[in-house]
RNA sequence: GGAGAGGUGGCAGAGUGGUCGAUUGCGGCGGUCUUGAAAACCGUUGAACUGAGAGGUUCCGGGGGUUCGAAUCCCUCCCUCUCCGCCA
């Protein structure tokens, strides 16, 4: 959620930067400031009557005592003619509030200055490229085949379970799956983020807080019962232990990471993009995420692209780092660096991690906030991105690594594998 | 699932209708003392909105009600803890 400050003070440069979205806010934007000038009267108003409210039920207070029982009744009243106004005033602050916050919910972020503009994916900007692609002839198989090949990952057996997109690893595919779940976690916590086992499920409070609710509730799995939501993803809880925080000075930066399982509805989604594991409904992640003081948050995005950029390019994965354009980045965040893999029977890019500064868009919404040197309390800036995602990661290891011997198994993971190929 | 207790400031814990945004202790911060530290002593220490400022308003789990006046009384919802049962 965009700070209301801005929008008072600086509408022209808030509806320009939106522009880059292709977001059109000059009218939401005359809304707000409309609504929100409307809101400071009724305030200012408001507070008068409630406070002579107050003074004069003190004053009936000490009238009593005094025993001065007929003024005390004139005071009395006075005070219920006073609330029935502030009754009205109060009702109308909170529907001319409400409105309010209804119209900041559908302004997206604010996209950072070296955000490009652009439509769709297409626009978006390679920054870097590294690995090679390894050259195969037709007789390459895609990884839902060498899946089969070698029995590792059964779809099918998933299916009957309980449905598409929940596949079942087996043998040396499930331990290929707890390999890069230890090989990631291990990465991260030695470059200092702390490892967190969070729940699975959340309440509302945590998916408001991380703004799945109210607009993408569908997209998360519910359990009626009990009223909690199958976490999309580790972010959901991870950054919501530290709503409703003030954090210390010195607490910063925040550096946490989580591997749990992600479930995702994924409703309207079809096609050859869906084919094995490109896309799931439920799938590993390792997350990391960081909260940083506004003036280095920046620093640490780049340090997170680096991160994560190490561990891609120590699985010899061919990689390439996007930087998103306007029209293809999310709602919520200021700039995002998208990692793709190239899987290469199935000749593309897959995405397998997106890292982003969402600057104080979350953290307003999450009440996040830090003392700073002065020991005035300010938003926070948070981060996070994916580090790893696995099954795109391990479609892209199947495809690229297939030998005549079987799959090769990169040599930094061995260690946690205990096997060299999958044969 | 059954029974009971309870939700107050960073924490602990007072407060049952009127100067209570809240006694006190711990913790934190600043200072005195000290070569330094500890101890002791003194001071200070919640958040949001609004206002140029002085100040004003709101917040004692959430919502509603009673009353001139609610942390305190009533209703309702949520949550936590304890014991019993069941169980990994």
């Amino acid at each position: 959620m965009l700070n209301i400050k801005l929008l008072r003070e600086r509408p022209q440069f808030v509806a320009e930067r939106l522009a880059v979205k292709n977001f059109d806010a000059t009218e939401i934007i005359k809304i707000i400031n409309e609504l929100d000038q409307k809101r400071r009267e009724t305030q200012t108003e408001l507070d008068a009557i409630l406070s002579e409210q107050n003074l004069l039920s003190k004053k009936t207070g000490s009238l009593m005592k005094d025993g001065k029982i007929a003024e005390a009744e004139e005071f009395k009243a006075k005070v219920s003619d006073l609330k029935e106004k502030s009754k009205l005033l109060e009702n109308e602050m909170q529907i001319v509030s409400s409105k309010m916050n209804e119209q900041l919910l559908l302004l997206p972020n604010l996209p950072h200055i070296s955000v490009p503009s652009g439509k769709s994916a297409e626009d978006n900007v390679i920054v870097r490229e590294g690995g090679s692609i390894p050259e195969f002839d037709k007789s390459a198989l895609p990884h839902w085949e060498l899946a089969r090949k070698y029995d590792i990952i059964d779809f099918d057996l998933g299916v009957k379970l309980t449905g598409a997109g929940f596949p079942v690893y087996k043998g040396k595919g499930a331990k290929i799956q707890r390999a890069l779940i230890s090989y990631f976690l291990d990465k991260n916590t030695n470059a200092g983020y702390t490892e967190f086992q969070p729940p699975l499920m959340v309440n509302e409070a945590s998916g408001y807080g991380t703004g799945q609710l109210p607009d993408k509730g569908e997209q998360m799995y519910y359990v009626n019962l009990d009223n909690f939501y199958l976490i999309p993803t580790a972010e959901v809880p991870v950054t919501n232990i530290f709503r409703d925080v003030i954090l210390g000075y010195s607490d910063l930066p925040v550096k946490c990471t989580a591997y749990t399982p992600c479930f995702r509805r994924e409703a309207g989604s079809y096609g050859k993009d869906v084919r094995g594991l490109n896309r799931l409904h439920q799938f590993d992640k390792v997350e990391i995420v960081q909260i940083t003081r506004p003036d280095n948050s920046y620093d640490a995005l780049e340090e997170m692209v680096k991160h994560v950029e190490g561990i891609v390019r120590s699985l010899c994965l061919p990689y390439r780092i996007l930087r998103l354009c306007g029209g293809d980045m999310s709602f919520t965040s200021a700039l995002t660096y998208d990692f793709e893999v190239y899987s290469a029977a199935q000749r593309r890019w897959l995405e397998v991690s997106s890292v982003s500064n969402f600057e104080t868009f979350q953290s307003n919404r999450l009440k996040l906030r830090f003392k700073d040197e002065n020991g005035k309390t300010q938003l926070a800036h948070t981060l996070n991105g994916s580090s790893l995602a696995l099954p795109r990661i391990l479609a892209a290891l199947l495809e690229n690594n297939q030998t005549e011997r079987g799959i090769e198994i990169p040599s930094v993971l061995r260690e946690y594998t205990g096997f060299s190929y999958i044969d």
